[in-house]
DNA sequence: ACATAGATTTAGACGAGTCAAATAATTGGA
DNA sequence: TCCAATTATTTGACTCGTCTAAATCTATGT
C-alpha cells in the first residue's frame, strides 16, 4: 500500500489560493493578463491597448476583447472602448500579488536553489499562480526579505508597497569612461540574457564604460573582457555610479 | 518602470512541464485523476470503479465516467465497461511522477520552510502539476535524496521506482506492551492529522502500546502522556517494533 | 470632408471539464 | 430464474479560454 491519499482536489477552473481586496475567483489566466497589463502599463505610460496585449500575451485579438471585458466586469481594469484598459486599484494589487510571488521564487531558486538567474523565470511565470500567501511569507522570511530578486526588480512587500528603486541611469545613457555597477537587466528574451551573462554583465557586476555610440553599439569593461553590447541591450540594464567600496 | 516582463504566458489547458513516456499533453486534472486512481488501486488491490473516483474526487459519476474514457484512449488506464479502470504501465508512471513531486514538495516545505507536517498537504497539492523535473531533482537534492516524505510516505527516486517500504505493522495490529516506532501516517482528514499531532504521534515518535480494543479504541503513551485512538485512526498508522537506540 | 487602412469588437465555433436528468447494465435477493 | 436496487453511461447543457471570419469603429491623409 503506497497510496498518498490526496483527498479530492480535481482543480480544473478554481481552487487557487485567493486572499485579495474584492474575493471573487481570479483564475491563472486571468492573473496573467493583469501582469501583462501592468508591464505595458509601467513601460508605455500608456492606456494598454488590445493589439499590445495579444502581442504580449500571444494571443488573438478577440481573445483579449472578451478577457478584458470581463475584467472590467470584475472592476480589475478600466476598459474605454476602443480606447484601451487601465489597471484599477484593485487590480493594481492583484498584479503585485503575482509580481511578488514571481519574484521571490525567483530569488529563492537562485539563493537555494542554485539556478542561474538567467533560468528561474519560466519556472517562476508557472508556480507564481499556485503558491499561497503563506508560502510566499515564509520564502521571503528564508531570504531575509529581500528588496530585488536575481534580475534587479523591486519585490513587493508583504503588504504590497513597492520598494521604489533608486535614481538608475539606462547603460545606454552613461558616458565613456564611468565606472558603472550594474543594477537591474530588465526581462528580455532568454537569448539575450543568457548573452550578458557569458559576458559578465548581471546585477552587482562592475563594468567600465569604454565606447558609446559607434553604431547603435557600447563596449564596456568587465572584471575579465571588453564586451560589446547593442544600443537596444544596453537600454534595458541600470546601472549606478560605482561607489568604490563594492571591490572583489 | 518595473514591469517584470512575464514574456507571454497565457496558460489556461496547457503550458506544464511535460517529459515522460508518452508524450502527450496530460492536463493537471488529469493527473489528479491518475493520482487518485493509483491510491484507490493501492488501497483496496482491485479495479477502480467509477462511484470510488467520484468519491474520491468529489465529482459526479458522469464526470468520471467521461474522463476515464478519455485517460483510456491516452493509454493512461485500461478501461472496461462497467467494470472500472486500472492504471496501464504508462499510467503507472504519471502517478509516481506526481508522488514523487507532492512528496519531496512536502519535504522540502517541513524541512526547509518550517511547515508543519500536518499543514503541508494542500499547497503540494497545488504545486505538484506545476513543478519541473528539474526543479524537483533540485529540491531531492538540497534535501539529500530522502526516503521518506514527513508522512512517512516513500519517494519515488529520479528513474521512478518506489523504494518499498520496510515491514510495517498497523498500530491497530499491535499487542499490548509493545514498544513502536511510528513509521507512517497514512493520509486522512486534516482534523485527524491534527489530533495526532497534538497526541505526540507522527512519524519517527515513540510508543508504547498500553491497552488494545476497548470499544475499538487503543491507548499508547508516548513521551509526553498517554493517548486513546480509535481503531479507525490506528488502522491508519505504522509502526515497527522500537529497536532501542532511537533514545531522545 | 471623407475614403480607406488599421484596430477593435461581434458572431459563431470548439475543446476541456463539469453538472443534472434520463437511460442502460449489473447484481444480488426472493 | 427474474426483478428491484444499485451502478454506470449517455445526453444535453453550461462556463472558461481560445480561435477564425465578419462587422464596425477610429484615425489619417488628401
Ligand atoms: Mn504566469
Ligand atoms: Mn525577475
Ligand atoms: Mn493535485
Ligand atoms: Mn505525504
Amino acid at each position: 500500500m503506497t497510496g498518498d491519499g490526496d483527498r479530492g482536489d480535481a482543480d480544473p477552473g478554481g481552487e487557487a489560493p485567493e486572499r485579495r481586496a474584492s474575493s471573487e475567483v481570479i483564475s491563472a489566466v486571468m492573473e496573467d493578463y493583469i501582469k501583462a497589463i501592468y508591464a505595458i502599463e509601467r513601460d508605455t505610460g500608456e492606456r494598454v491597448s488590445t493589439s499590445a496585449l495579444a502581442d504580449y500575451l500571444d494571443v488573438t485579438a478577440p481573445t483579449v476583447s472578451s478577457m478584458i471585458k470581463k475584467l472590467a466586469e470584475r472592476g480589475l481594469v478600466d476598459r474605454e472602448e476602443y480606447k484601451g484598459v487601465t489597471l484599477t486599484d484593485d487590480g493594481e494589487l492583484v498584479a503585485l500579488e503575482i509580481l511578488r510571488h514571481h519574484r521571490l521564487l525567483e530569488s529563492f531558486l537562485t539563493e537555494q536553489l542554485d539556478y542561474s538567474w538567467v533560468d528561474v523565470h519560466d519556472e517562476a511565470d508557472r508556480l507564481e499562480h499556485h503558491v499561497s500567501q503563506k508560502l510566499s511569507d515564509r520564502i521571503a522570511e528564508a531570504l531575509g526579505n529581500p528588496p530585488v530578486d536575481p534580475h534587479g526588480d523591486p519585490i513587493p512587500d508583504a503588504d504590497l508597497s513597492l520598494p521604489d528603486a533608486g535614481d538608475a541611469v539606462r547603460l545606454v545613457d552613461a558616458e565613456e569612461g564611468d565606472r558603472v555597477v550594474v543594477q537591474r537587466v530588465r526581462d528580455q528574451g532568454d537569448a539575450e540574457l543568457r548573452y550578458l551573462a557569458d559576458a559578465g554583465v548581471w546585477p552587482g557586476a562592475e563594468l567600465v564604460v569604454v565606447d558609446v555610440a559607434p553604431f547603435d553599439m557600447l563596449t564596456v569593461e568587465t572584471p575579465s573582457a571588453e564586451q560589446s553590447l547593442p544600443a537596444d541591450v544596453a537600454r534595458l540594464i541600470e546601472v549606478e555610479p560605482a561607489t568604490d567600496d563594492e571591490g572583489a
